[in-house]
DNA sequence: CTGTTAGCGCGTTCAG
DNA sequence: CTGAACGCGCTAACAG
């Protein structure tokens, strides 16, 4: 963006070093070896474009090649989300690792908008589309994107384009596993209950609480149906205390939802964890703000976004990526990556005298 | 990012349309008019346009004009931020209102990572770039950032690039005001004191609260000292009750503050807004999701997004944000844009009868 | 009012 | 190993 002084043009540097743009090309391209070229004229040319200050201008390259090392990451409010805007910091450093940047578009929810967006993206050629979405769901991806496409935190159950999401299922097992390593024998309840249409968060989350108790041969105690959100949580959390009494711990659906119940059992003067236990999902900073913090189930969204990346830009994962996750073929013929929910140790679950269930929730913490 | 069919050119249409790629390109730019080009030539090219499903290529466009309809998006953490992704928001708004679309890059605080970022960018031909941080604070830009170029979120005594923040004194005072207007006469009492070396937020909201309180000739009754932390500020709350008594308001200089603050003057079996007001700054969701919701001088990020992009694009403010604003000159010759700082209200001040006091409030509000 | 002629900067043949 | 020649798709002069 400097002012007057153009910047100089590979015939520059060829002319500089006294040679033609052609041999310049393949020098500044890595292509010497391949080609054989003169070690000195290498040497003369790499250093000329050094003097001159020389950087490809990627805008003719783009044209040459039809390729940009351009990303384009379309997504609903993705980008202003409390959370989510980690999917970014994963894509965006994967994509930079790969010598790429990443232009964004924020729909705001809008389908006309999202068509431009993804029209005017097309247009500069971007080598590949990250289509994210804020709440983990189902949903129909626009026309236009038929292939070089990976959806994040979604999943089309008529488009066969791979997508990268979080594994729920997984994440509710580890939180009953959570409870029972710390010696949680009483009744279980849940909170939360996902109002949004097509989200699938909350169903999955259920899913895999229950998994979890059957395989201790255990049962919820019970559900409790609000709203994602603090207030609602609160309210509701507090009228289950009063109508059914004290469970032993609460499986809070998010980390909202826990805000709002550690408020309702402050006012019924229950102390956490030593009268209830308290797990939760998200693994948001929120959860770490809480007093005391609640021991929370992440949401993997940097590794999310490395490795829609991976899937975008090498058409696989990364070994270690592979290794990790779980994948799932879908109706369509297309492949449904999950990844691993971690667990972020808070202080919301009772100690059990250091014995091997202890050791056990480190395990789940690095794997 | 279509398979096999290429996409058709402007050379298609014109061919389709039976013209030539010169008046093609006229009609299609909107410069029919300035060319006086025959309405059923126009009518002609445009429907072989949309028939063939003609999209310009802004590449092949790029390399012709030197521009590329792209701003650059440079940031340490921006984008990862809990609160200041609004700014890409704001930024992306009013960038796709102008035909543009953002490429970000995050260098994680990196400065040979900023310098890479910015050079990718300058090899895409962004037509500007914005220069953001997370926090509030003064720097050195980078060398290669001479001219379109502006800081956002940040300061360069030594540049003379235009600069967009938060009117942080000002919301210092605002924040004086809310709670003489809620009818506080006694002790106030300031939490927390910027630990980020650099940053300037907590210094100027301190200011502005002096002289707030200045203007009713009223002081500051204490500071209290602590990392922008929830738990540190709750244990330098907590400690500060025990040595120096309740005072009628807690003026805490962010969200996270005032949630520590919550947490321990509950210990203390104090009750806001009865026992204690708080008014707090940030203005995120944190602050509604406190119980009860802590009224808060929010950072007014989408709209410093907005400001930045208009500068950056049109040279000038739009009216309705220069009206706004305080803009003030720099001493290297730039200038800086403060953006007022709205208040969200909450329910953390006693309301005093519906008198004319509670009516200013609502002009802050909106003001 | 419309068509012709040149490049923008780079990557790729293809003969030297 | 090197250089000349061509074209990617579009737009800005300049003729007609």
């Amino acid at each position: 963006v400097p002012g007057t002084p153009r910047r100089p043009t590979l015939a520059d540097v060829a002319a500089h070093a006294g040679v033609s743009a052609t041999t310049a090309s393949y020098i500044l391209n890595g292509r010497s070896e391949e080609m054989r070229i003169a070690t000195g004229t290498q040497e003369r040319v790499r250093s000329s474009a050094k003097a001159l200050g020389y950087r490809v201008n990627r805008t003719a390259r783009s044209l040459r090649t039809s390729t940009s090392a351009t990303l384009g990451v379309v997504t609903d409010l993705i980008a202003s989300g409390q959370y989510a805007s980690s999917m970014l910091r994963g894509a965006s450093a994967a994509a930079h690792q790969r010598g790429h940047l990443l232009v964004i578009g924020e729909s705001e929810g809008d389908p006309l908008l999202e068509e431009k967006l993804i029209d005017e993206m097309l247009e500069r050629q971007v080598d590949g589309i990250l289509y994210a979405t804020l709440v983990t769901r189902e949903l129909t991806v626009p026309d236009r994107l038929t292939s070089r496409t990976v959806l994040l935190n979604c999943l089309d159950p008529r488009s066969s384009l791979p997508a990268v999401l979080p594994d729920e299922v997984q994440g509710g097992r580890l939180a009953v596993d959570l409870l029972v390593d710390a010696g949680v024998e009483g009744d279980v309840v849940v909170v939360g209950r996902d109002p949004t249409p097509g989200a699938v968060a909350g169903e999955r989350r259920l899913q895999g609480i229950e998994e979890g108790l059957a395989a201790h041969g255990r049962r919820l105690a019970g559900v409790v149906d609000c709203d994602w959100t603090v207030a609602l949580a609160a309210r509701a959390v507090d009228e289950h205390l009063r109508r059914h009494g004290t469970p032993e711990a609460l499986v809070c659906l998010n980390d909202r939802i826990a805000m709002g119940a550690y408020q309702a059992l402050a006012d019924h003067g229950l102390v956490v964890p030593d009268d209830v236990a308290v797990v939760s999902f998200d693994g948001s900073d929120l959860a770490q703000w809480l007093h005391p913090p609640v021991t929370s189930v992440q949401l993997p969204y940097v590794e999310m976004g490395v490795a829609a990346v991976e899937l975008l830009r090498d058409g696989a994962l990364s070994a270690e990526t592979a290794q990790r996750c779980r994948v799932e073929g879908t109706a369509s013929g297309g492949e449904a990556v999950y990844l691993p929910m971690p667990v972020v140790v808070g202080a919301s679950l009772p100690m059990p005298g250091a014995g091997e269930r202890s050791r056990r929730t480190t395990t789940h913490r690095l794997g």
